[in-house]
DNA sequence: CGAAGTATTGAGACGTCTCAAAATTAGTGG
DNA sequence: CCACTAATTTTGAGACGTCTCAATACTTCG
């Protein structure tokens, strides 16, 4: 997957993901380890670098001048929480000094922009026109086709993370995994960042038609 | 401009826009007119087809199952409304054979894609963090910035389609726009669709940092 | 065990939506 | 060109949902 990662709404950077592997590529590039936490921008001019996720989670972001933040996309290459992570940085020249000679990979590109385009059109209907029980729903069925089989899922990442990805606040996202559990949708286990939640998809599938 | 143009989110079509010129490529590819408000999809199996709007003005969109609408984009190629539009159909399967022939098509499409990506990034915090006057006014500087100069601009859409690109109701842009007049940050004039707004940037500029 | 961080729950405030009516504009036929 | 009708926009009042602020509970870590 492909995305923004940035602090500045103006700054465009890109995050590289599970398709492609420029490990062997004829690029100038260069592994960084991040911890849990860091900023993985401001170390490297932001725009100039492309970033591939190589071992752990990330999450890119944009903020506003006063600090209202909106979570992009969760990328995810473990089962482990927004954690320690390991970042293959790219000069962006350089890519593209490559993407001369190596069509396959510019081709590897573009699929992996427009499967990201994708997540990101969806996820403005899901902004732009579903209600807070609608947007848990759609958030817990997407982490779900993406883990561990029949409804068995970690969550490895804070409500904060959450209420940023769905734009609500973690209140309004603690609210409705409540409801979802008094109606029986969903059970909740196990300690932060890595609760287990087992789901019937029946009721959050019909919220999130 | 990149973007989705579908009536069913699980479709995925692309619309291609003001960057590449496929006329000239080895792609099977035929014009098509359309005429205000038809759907141009329907008509031919959208997943297997990029569209490149000649003339005319688009706007793509989604829908959930009970009509409610999303905006990702709206696309402009004549000052006109969103009016009769003419449309180039290239067959994806045939641009993905000349993508092998052609590697600077891809760069082109990678670079169109990349350019999108980062306007659908944008329009997600304005969706998930800003309020309804943010958006209207980020809106008529996104519409003011593509247009004529200096803070004249004719808005070519109906309220319902700023609306639904806002995420927000026709009423709730329609108070937004008296807001900022009784404000003094613009004056509107002009026929339906064609609206002439005058703007005064500095308040509008102010409440979209 | 204590302290710091995170999540849940509650009550009220606020903003946007819904529904309805009035005003304005566009389109049509005489 | 005018009258009439349909469509769109504006405005208003109240309903509803989410946010804000605050208190409590729970978890993690020292």
């Amino acid at each position: 997957m492909f995305t923004n990662l940035n602090t500045d709404p103006r700054k465009k950077p890109r995050l590289l993901g599970e398709l492609g592997d420029l490990s062997h590529a004829k690029v100038s590039s260069g592994e960084c380890k991040y911890s849990k936490g860091t900023e993985i921008f401001g170390q490297a001019e932001p725009a100039d670098y492309i970033y591939q996720v190589i071992e752990g989670a990330v999450r890119s972001h944009k903020l506003l001048y006063d600090g209202r933040r909106q979570i992009g996309a969760f990328h995810r290459f473990t089962a482990e929480a927004i954690a320690d992570t390991t970042v293959r940085l790219v000069k962006r020249q350089s890519l593209e000094r490559v993407a001369k000679t190596d069509p396959a990979m510019v081709r590897s590109l573009l699929t992996m922009t427009t499967d990201n385009l994708q997540h990101v059109e969806n996820h403005l209907l899901l902004l732009g026109r579903q209600t807070a029980r609608e947007r848990v729903a759609a958030f817990l069925l997407e982490m779900n086709g993406r883990l561990t089989a029949a409804g068995v899922m970690a969550l490895p990442m804070t409500r904060r993370d959450i209420a940023d990805y769905l734009g609500l606040t973690i209140e309004t996202v603690s609210r409705a995994l409540s409801a979802f559990q008094r109606k029986g949708y969903l059970k909740v286990a196990g300690p932060y960042h890595r609760e287990i939640i087992v789901l019937n998809p029946a009721g959050l599938t019909e919220l999130d038609r």
